[in-house]
RNA sequence: CGGAGCGUAGCGUAGCCCGGUAUCGCGCCAGUUUUGGGAACUGGAGGUCGCAGGUUCGAAUCCUGCCGUUCCGACCA
């Protein structure tokens, strides 16, 4: 592409109302434009990117036998009222003024639909059916430019199957497809636990790119033994200790004592807020909650609706007296009169006495409670959320909270699609059931927007993986120097059937714009004709990442080009049509990933585990080689002559795939 | 939906308190000189100051309403 024809529009300063870096360089390296609030129109550099993340998106659906579809964004509001989610989504749902219809926020039910009328036999399953299609959702706030955005683009898979089990296996299959989808990305995710109540599912789990632009809080550990979304989370916390002293329950005056903390200095326990018993009151439709806490804890409101259901809600400070007879901090456990408050308290809570909490009386507190003895009826649940620095459930390891970016989601929907909506199938005994149901979800801007998150500089985008919008950009620095420019526009003509290649022919254009430009909009490689180069006769790459400059010998410029980007690249940036081929060339750069594969072993599995590892090297130079046993099978892979990673053959032989579905090559033993 | 801010040329802004027909930078157009890290000089184009109403001889400026937008919170497969 020239860049000469190529819409381009970048600006030079930052624009005042992005706060979020890949707000800022997406409108700056001419990606988006914003057109109402939470609306974005895509330029085309900006369009390049999110194809591109389409097509690996695309790729790794198909190989787990997704079908592609694309269904309509208007359905009737009549699908929606089946379900009950016309209601649930309330205003977050776009409905149409002028027609009884909906811009579909997702498409369990349009997907569901088609599944009931066409598939009706265990015979048709299971199914992956998938589309990448506009989504809309009427967002009260949205924020930071394509993370929450009301339009945006989704991929969107469900999977029909005609037992659990079956789930199982679709689940993990796009478990895994999600994986490759994200490292193929070039993101560092995390995959977490999550909350599934909400969709009427099971298992659920977030693939989550750490990040502060972020909206979840996510929690893990330093070797990922536990990575959890901090609403399910749990961790290892000491129960309060049961003292046994039988002293009686009193009730005592705490005048204007409303926080926890004041109540710590009142009764001089500041340094142990434990006993403090923290009361808060939920309203769950005609009945209400009262849930206890140690003071020095907070209770999870995700976790409560896990037990309580999805419609419980925090009482509002003005029904709190009507309710309790007291206001927020006299709240308590003893002397409750309403018969439709429930009291439950976390497990750290279990059976403790000499608590101290509020008596449903302002200004009035209780000491010497005894959960066992004076409150018989109480349950006992995991309500608490959990703390930066505190100890995993095995007290093997520490969890940290960090704040990461939602990129996708995957769920075991279960039977709630299909049970509303009739959509069932019939087993081999002629039976009738539900079809069973999972629910996965990609955001493909949300992507390309974590991605940036992660790899920018001073000086602008850093792409990397296989979604940089062009491979390499070739800048002309002056292109009224008639040889300069015939020189590289040769280059140009030539590359661009080896490589994505922009070509910055801008005449008139200065080469120190051409150069802020080019790092600017981050492409991984820049290749730099120049008269300062022409009289040594070579040609200049930049590697946007580490500024690291090549200088390539101009006459046999594009093979020695090309064989530079395998080297320090692997050759997936080189198309599999080109016509040059890496194996003729000797290099003379050490690869970063460059292994021998046995071919004797026909039959493999993924493994993710030493994918993952290797790709945590994919960075840096390393030469992995496999190792072998006495019986010539692969027992381990070296890296860097040192590092000994043991795998089994079948997860050298998934690394295989793996690469070979990147467009790496592996170079077989001769 | 609660709280706070902003709306002036394509972009970024000054002016507003204290009323007198709009400042500066970038960009854009023409010309000359430059040409490896966002050039210099000369000349030029471009603005119903978000919209509507009010106060006033006179409103970007003061008042009222509305709209848009950003941030914090609430909310959120």
């Amino acid at each position: 592409m020239r860049l000469s024809q190529f819409f381009l529009p970048t600006v030079k300063e930052e624009p005042a109302d992005a706060v979020v870096a890949s707000h800022k360089l997406m409108i700056r390296s001419g990606m988006i434009r914003q057109l109402t609030s939470g609306v974005y129109s895509y330029l085309p550099f900006g369009l390049r990117v999110f194809r591109k993340i389409e097509k690996v998106i695309r790729e790794e659906m198909n190989a787990i036998g997704g079908e592609e579809f694309h269904l309509p964004a208007l359905s009737p509001n009549e699908l929606w009222a089946q379900t009950g989610r016309l209601d649930d989504y309330g205003d977050t749902i776009f409905r149409i003024k002028n027609r009884e219809l909906v811009l579909a926020p997702t498409h369990e039910e349009v997907f569901t639909s088609i599944a009931k009328l066409n598939l009706i036999s265990y015979k048709d399953l299971p199914k992956i059916w998938y589309q990448i299609q506009t989504k809309f959702r009427n967002e009260a706030r949205p924020r930071s430019g394509v993370l929450r955005g009301r339009q945006f683009t989704m991929k969107d898979a469900y999977s029909f199957d005609s037992s659990w089990e079956g789930l199982d296996i679709s689940y993990d299959k796009h478990a895994q497809a999600y994986r490759n989808i994200f490292t193929r990305c070039g993101l560092n995710f995390y995959v977490v636990t999550a909350f599934s109540g909400a969709m009427g599912g099971s298992d659920s789990e977030e693939f989550m790119v750490e990040s502060d632009a972020g909206e979840d809080n996510i929690v893990v550990t330093e070797n990922n033994s536990y990575c959890s979304n901090i609403e399910v989370a749990v961790s290892y916390a000491e129960k309060v200790e049961r003292k046994n002293s039988n002293l009686q329950a009193e009730e005592f005056h705490t005048p204007n004592i409303k926080t926890i903390e004041e109540l710590s200095k009142f009764v001089n326990t500041e340094n142990d807020w434990t006993r403090l018993a923290k009361s808060r009151i939920f309203v769950n439709g005609d009945s209400y909650v009262l849930t206890l806490v140690c003071g020095d804890d907070e209770v999870s409101e995700t976790k409560l609706q896990n037990i309580f259901g999805q419609n419980i809600r925090p009482g509002h400070p003005e029904e709190l007296m009507e309710i309790t007879g007291a206001d927020a901090g006299s709240i308590g456990p003893l002397k409750i009169t309403n018969d439709k408050i429930t009291v439950v308290a976390d497990l750290r809570l279990e059976d403790a006495d000499e608590l101290i909490s509020g008596a449903n009386k302002n200004d009035y507190h209780f000491r010497n409670i005894d959960f066992k003895r004076d409150v018989p009826s109480i349950k006992y649940y995991d309500i608490r959320t959990v703390k930066d620095g505190e100890l995993t459930q095995d007290k093997k390891d520490k969890i940290r909270i960090t704040k990461a970016i939602e990129v996708g989601h995957i769920f075991k929907l279960g039977t709630k699609y299909s049970e509303a909506l009739g959509s069932t199938f019939l087993d081999e005994q002629g039976n009738s059931h539900p079809i069973i149901m999972g629910s996965y979800g990609i955001g493909v801007e949300r992507i390309a927007a974590a991605h940036i998150e992660q790899n920018h500089d001073k000086f602008g985008i850093i792409w990397n993986g296989e979604i940089a919008p062009f491979d390499v950009v070739l800048i002309c620095a002056n292109t009224n120097n008639k040889k300069m420019f015939k020189q590289a526009t040769g280059f140009y003509n030539k590359l661009k059937n080896s490589v994505d290649i922009l070509y910055d022919d801008r005449v008139e254009v200065r080469a120190g714009i051409k150069f802020n430009d080019a790092d600017l909009i981050g492409i991984p490689y820049q290749v730099i004709v120049s008269e300062k180069n022409l009289e040594r006769g070579k040609i200049e790459v930049k590697e946007r990442k580490t500024g690291k400059r090549y200088f390539i010998d101009s006459q046999n410029f594009l093979n020695n080009f090309l064989a530079l980007l395998i080297a320090i690249n692997v050759d997936k940036r080189v198309k599999k049509d080109s016509t040059f081929n890496p194996y003729e060339h000797n290099l003379s750069v050490k690869p970063n990933l460059y292994f021998h594969i046995s071919s004797n072993h026909k039959k493999f599995q993924i493994e993710k585990r030493l994918w993952e590892i290797l790709l945590g090297f994919r960075n840096k130079y390393i030469l992995a080689e496999s190792k072998f046993d006495e019986k010539n099978r692969i027992i381990g892979i070296e890296v860097d002559n040192q590092e000994i990673l043991e795998c089994k053959p079948s997860t050298l032989k998934a690394l295989y795939r793996r690469t070979y579905h990147h467009d790496f090559k592996i170079i077989l033993p001769k």
